[in-house]
DNA sequence: TGGATGCCTTGACCCAGATCAACCCTCCCA
DNA sequence: TGGGAGGGTTGATCTGGGTCAAGGCATCCA
């Protein structure tokens, strides 16, 4: 759930097709050409689940495109997001059989999978890899970290607008024409955004109508939202004004 | 916050006179040496402040004895807490100049620090290292979404019962005589416990006072606590009876 | 063309946990 | 030897967000 690095994001990595930077970002020619032989595609739809938690798990991936989320239910049915993937981001974990929570496409999904034994013998011998790796782990632990003071401390209504200003975030290109403003597509419904802030599903919808009411966003049908004024957005989120100071 | 592995934990690092994991962990002569070089203690004690979010960080680290927490504060004064430090646990990140959260010594602290600059020369040049930093770091990670789990979806009690229950495990080893219980003292005040759990700290004696009431816990004093019978006190948590599938 | 299904909204009511306040105990040291 | 500071408990009251329930609006098929 590492925020996009838009340098990173947009290398190439040589002859793979598909940019991503999960594994391959400043890969060297013999590192590339053994992961390109262990890697593959796999694409899944809108709604499917690509593994469920406890289930044998032989491959580590990277989103390509689309979004997939991560969640844990307890037994009673009480269900918490915790991770949201975003194209660039990675699954799975070297050195362990079985996925620990559920992993499920909430949009068309396309991962680039790389079979698990071999790639842990490539991280072994290439000491690039587990060093991206051990980035990006490190980049998801801020994210969780994060999202712990939300999940412990924040109001609804500084839930939804925290989400909101991170979907924003990752869409950064898609601004509205020459405004301060933002617009971009939920790619969640009201009951995984209520799953990822640890609210109820109406609790959502109430914070969202009222953001609405008082001119924080726009909404055009249920999942376009426009944001006039990020500024605004960002004063409803509590957190600190200056965007934080990862790095 | 990942879990002490007993095995690894009681590894003699070589001639490094305290045990720690952190990253001597199967780490050969040479290697060793090298972080012989760039290691030096530092001791804290209760109370006391390791470094605050936004200063400059010119070491990584590592726990040898004593407690310490991460937490975020947010301007109002908000705080959760979002690590907790214990034995063998890593601090700090290569790659980053400026430390996130406030680390905080809440017992008699001894950390064993490397020099940041020198550690991650010794990273790039040594694989061992950056494989066990990620895996320490990717035990950090379910750590942290365990507990954004219980930040979003648990109740007080069980919020309360899940931290007994970690604390009871990494204390393990101080088995209350031939019972299936345990016995241990909290390293935390009600306040800190209530950061950590997303709670008032008046509700957090109010559940330990209920829990003590039911006879779930025993308690001498305010921070001595006395688990009689562990399942009773895992069935509190509201987590898979199986203790989870890690691995 | 009409009902069924999925997703969302809104209202009425309730309750777990926050807030406010009083008080207790123990340790410290002036 | 007393008072004050730090930590903890408990009670009374309030409230944000949960729960329950009704209905709205698309889209999809029969």
């Amino acid at each position: 759930m590492s925020h996009l690095d838009p340098k990173l994001a947009d290398l190439k990595c040589g002859s793979c097709p598909i940019r991503h930077r999960a594994v391959c970002a400043r890969c060297e020619a013999d590192e590339l050409q053994q992961l390109e032989a262990i890697k593959y595609y796999r694409s899944f739809e809108a709604g499917q689940p690509v593994i469920w938690s406890g289930d044998r798990m032989e491959f580590v991936a990277s989103v390509v495109t689309g979004i997939a989320t991560l969640t844990q239910t307890m037994e009673d049915g009480r269900r918490q997001m915790v991770g949201l993937l975003l194209p660039s981001d990675f699954v799975g974990r070297p050195g362990r059989a079985t996925a620990a929570y559920d992993v499920t496409a909430t949009t068309d999904l396309v991962m680039c999978c790389f079979r698990k034994k071999p790639f842990e013998d490539l991280m072994a011998s290439t000491p690039h890899i587990a060093q991206r790796l051990l980035e990006m782990t490190l980049d998801e632990l801020d994210a969780a970290r994060e999202w712990m003071l939300l999940l412990g401390r924040k109001t609804a209504r500084e839930k939804i607008a925290s989400l909101l200003a991170i979907i924003a975030r990752r869409n950064a290109s898609l601004r509205a024409a020459n405004t301060g403003g933002v617009r971009f597509d939920l790619p969640l419904t009201r009951e995984e955004m209520a799953d990822y802030l640890g609210l109820t599903l109406e609790t959502v919808s109430r914070q969202m109508s009222s953001l609405k009411r008082e001119g924080v966003i726009v909404l055009e049908g249920k999942r376009h939202v426009i944001v006039p004024d990020l500024d605004r957005l960002l004063e409803e989120t509590g957190d600190d004004s200056d965007g934080g100071m990862l790095n």
